[in-house]
DNA sequence: CGACGAATGGGGAGCGCCACCCATTTCGAG
DNA sequence: CTCGAAATGGGTGGCGCTCCCCATTCGTCG
């Protein structure tokens, strides 16, 4: 019996993940979250095996989520629901830890597939239509190559959430006690990092990223 | 019996919604479809009592099909899905013709609540937690009165889209054939019209209006 | 017809954003 | 211990964005 933790904010789409899990007689939801701050606490009140969880989620998205359960002493499997087949997400999907990605555009089979390839201890699993670029990244994995660290840091992070939400450099500046050069500085070393150019191109870089909501 | 249009861009959200919907004896899906264009087709094939159309999706948006389905000769009821309780979203539907709002975060009984609640021809269904804005719009709806129409002209839907995406006013300028200056009044103009004050929060907005995918 | 909204265009002021240059401190990996 | 990466801070210049002012030409609706 395969006890799952099932977080997702809308209640219609966890309702209807619940159903299509529960068809099968050995997968068993026991416990339900509408966000990842949630998804942790239950984790705590309950015995689970494996963790489904949406990458945007507001409070706490799905991948810091899936960071903080990594921590544990005895982490459950932690498979990542996705809208959009996005690399960036795939790649902050596996750095925090997950065993696995699903979009939420594959069918009903992919998703019971992606849970029991998970539990069986499988390698990272991304069922249904992938990306040119997550195939070409898992395969560079698979032969040993190394691939460069693309990624953020925590503090670029944190700035990038606040120019996407809107804020000035001044502002900014202010909430984290710094001064205005240096998140400045943040910003031009995100910018130069994704490759993009203005604040419109950050702001959907972060609600891909599952950063802030639309 | 009731015959239902699901459409929704997610295969994993239409299994799961379908379920909770066929849980009723008296509920049929007789038809699915993954954007707004296939649902529009779909009509034309099947025999339909009531759409069920999310909001955002690729190649027509829920409330681009809403339009173009309130132009048949009998169209069927529609039901709009959305993700977020979003003001400007709501009034758009109640202009497309829908006959209810329903949030991708209520509970399926409030699905099943709106599905019977629409079929039985009552007025403008919005159940669960209603925003403020919109409970007042609906008040001064019922009391006769007219409220101020605050959508966007055509061309400023085709500015913001444009702003959205990330390009400048010059470029703007250039693809539209017309001057930077009213480029530039035309974003002043979608501004002040949303009460936003820079190209983030457009980006934002456009992305829930479905304008642009993120 | 007259009024109003939509679309078009112009000038100017102020500030935020982005790109380029420079630096120091701290901390962890090799 | 040394080297690099992360985080901190400064300066300068150009251009984009936003907010004021102004205008004309169409439609449409009462």
């Amino acid at each position: 019996m395969i006890r799952i933790l099932l977080a997702d904010d809308h209640a219609l789409v966890r309702r209807g993940v619940r159903l299509i899990l529960e068809q099968e007689p050995d997968l068993c939801v026991v416990a339900e979250a509408a966000d990842g701050a949630e998804a942790v606490a239950a984790l705590r009140a309950h015995q689970v095996d494996l963790a489904i969880l949406d990458i945007a989620m507001p409070v706490m998205t799905g991948l810091q989520a899936a960071r903080e359960i990594a921590r544990h002493r005895e982490p459950p499997r932690v498979l990542m629901l996705s809208m959009h087949d996005n690399e960036q997400y795939f790649f902050q999907a596996l750095k925090a830890g997950a065993s696995g990605y699903v979009l939420k555009s594959v069918a009903d089979e992919d998703l019971l597939d992606a849970v029991r390839a998970t539990m069986r201890g499988d390698a990272f699993v991304y069922p249904g239509a992938m990306g040119s670029l997550a195939r070409d990244y898992l395969d560079r994995l698979r032969r040993g190559e190394r691939v460069p660290d693309t990624v953020l840091t925590s503090r670029e992070d944190q700035v990038l959430k606040l120019v996407a939400e809107g804020r000035t450099s001044k502002e900014i500046a202010e909430d984290l006690t710094i001064s205005l050069r240096t998140v400045e500085r943040h910003r031009e070393n995100i910018l130069a990092k994704l490759g993009m150019r203005d604040r419109t191109q950050l702001t959907r870089y972060a609600i891909r990223a599952g950063l802030i909501e639309p």
